[in-house]
DNA sequence: TCGGGTCTGTACGTTTTCAGACAAAATCCT
DNA sequence: AGGATTTTGTCTGAAAACGTACAGACCCGA
């Protein structure tokens, strides 16, 4: 149902051909990704890439008053810092930060570009990978604009279970207000309307998910929709690449 | 002070070496844009890639129940049909439609495919060019959600302005609602407010920018970052590759 | 165990946008 | 010129989310 739960491993890294997976292999460096941790900032060089293993980084557009909107999440199924395969070494407005605590593989800039240029599977994955990711970032567009907060928080927990073994979250609504780009308080009444469903249980810095399908049947169709591009594109490759 | 106007030639194409320039050349094939054309369709194979050299393409996200958003907007500072080199031919959840009229060059999947892959200097233009399609993605994103229409259609005029000739636009107001997402009768009321402002002068199917400057007083910040991230990532490379 | 900091639930009036509708104006076609 | 069609301006009441505020609940460290 959900292949990339599950898994402490990350997926782009496993589709690769053995030759190409132990010589990059050599550069990777275990790293701790606690929640909070911010791995890049807008304008400022990205320095490495990460693969995470376990939790989730959030790439959130950061506005000039301060405000941040969540743009997209990265689990084990991608890897943080793109750019740096696309020919730049830093992005003008965004940020990426640890939503979910875990860990991943990290592997220097220069590392990754050199690796990726050499035109073999890594390539062909991280490209592949990222046309999942702008069909996230263009179903976010959409989905800011057109959905109401209950379904966009019911997907957006979905996606947080997507990328963690239990189903239990660890995350303040003022946390979740920043990445869903709404009030606080906001977040406390849609939260509450949720777990009055049954669908969620709720208490100070904790969520857990009760009724999944239900989260299912309550979550706005871009849910789906962002999961079916990354299965088609992603864990498709990964079994067979 | 906006580069990409004003020039009957396709940015990326331009910035070719010549001897990869002529070879691409061979296979382009020239062909009108009219309003509202579209390049292609959510789930359908992409046949071709468009180099707009005059108008502009909107890719838009498609929702189930039929309404759309604007994603991004691409005009001779790129391409459609990014995916194809990603390693899909299809997106899905998105649209490619004619939002200016104009001309275009256009190249079969195959080809563009082909010549991406040599590696030569297209491969790295058009993952220079991605990057800052997708921080135009990313920016739009938290737009919708966090700016007024007033500010919203401001950076829009804006942006339609970068791709034509002139300060007129032809265009109804029920396209540019769903562009933005949002009803016909808000966009009416959206421009009356600029018109009274002495910003544009509007009547049926058509608008013309007066104050720019005022416009761009007027928009939000997205206008801005997109802006200047095309002209780090596109248009310098234009001019030095 | 006590106090300070953090997190949550809830309330208020306000702003923005919505849905739906209708008539006036502009344009097109014959 | 006349009628049909398209486009626009405006109206109504309603929904959603806003900014702000405050008190209670919870947690942690001294």
């Amino acid at each position: 149902m959900e292949p990339h739960i599950n898994q402490k491993s990350n997926l782009i890294l496993n589709a690769l051909p053995s030759q190409e997976r132990e010589r990059i292999s050599t550069h990777l460096e275990y790293v701790e990704l606690p929640l909070g941790k911010t791995l890049y900032n807008p304008e400022e060089p990205i320095r490495h890439a990460y693969f995470p293993l376990t939790g989730a980084v959030s790439i959130v557009t950061v506005l000039r008053d301060g405000s941040s909107v969540e743009a997209g999440v990265i689990g084990n199924e991608g890897v943080v810092g793109i750019p740096l395969v696309l020919g730049t070494e830093m992005e003008l407005n965004r940020r990426a930060v640890v939503q979910i605590a875990g860990s991943g593989l990290k592997l220097k800039a220069t590392t990754l570009n050199e690796e990726f240029r050499r035109g073999e599977q890594l390539h062909d994955l991280l490209l592949s990978y990222l046309h999942a990711f702008i069909t996230q970032l263009s179903q976010t567009a959409a989905c800011n604009r057109m959905h109401r907060l209950d379904e966009r928080l019911a997907r957006w927990l979905l996606a947080c279970q997507d990328r963690l073994n239990s189903s239990e979250l660890q995350l303040t609504q003022e946390f979740i207000a920043e990445m869903l780009g709404v009030r606080r308080a906001g977040v406390s009444v849609a939260a509450a309307q949720l777990q009055q469903r049954g669908l969620i249980k709720h208490k100070r810095g904790y969520i857990q998910i009760i009724d999944r399908a239900g989260l299912e049947a309550t979550s706005c169709e871009c849910y789906e929709v962002v999961r079916q591009e990354y299965q088609r594109l992603v864990e498709n490759r990964a079994v067979t690449g």
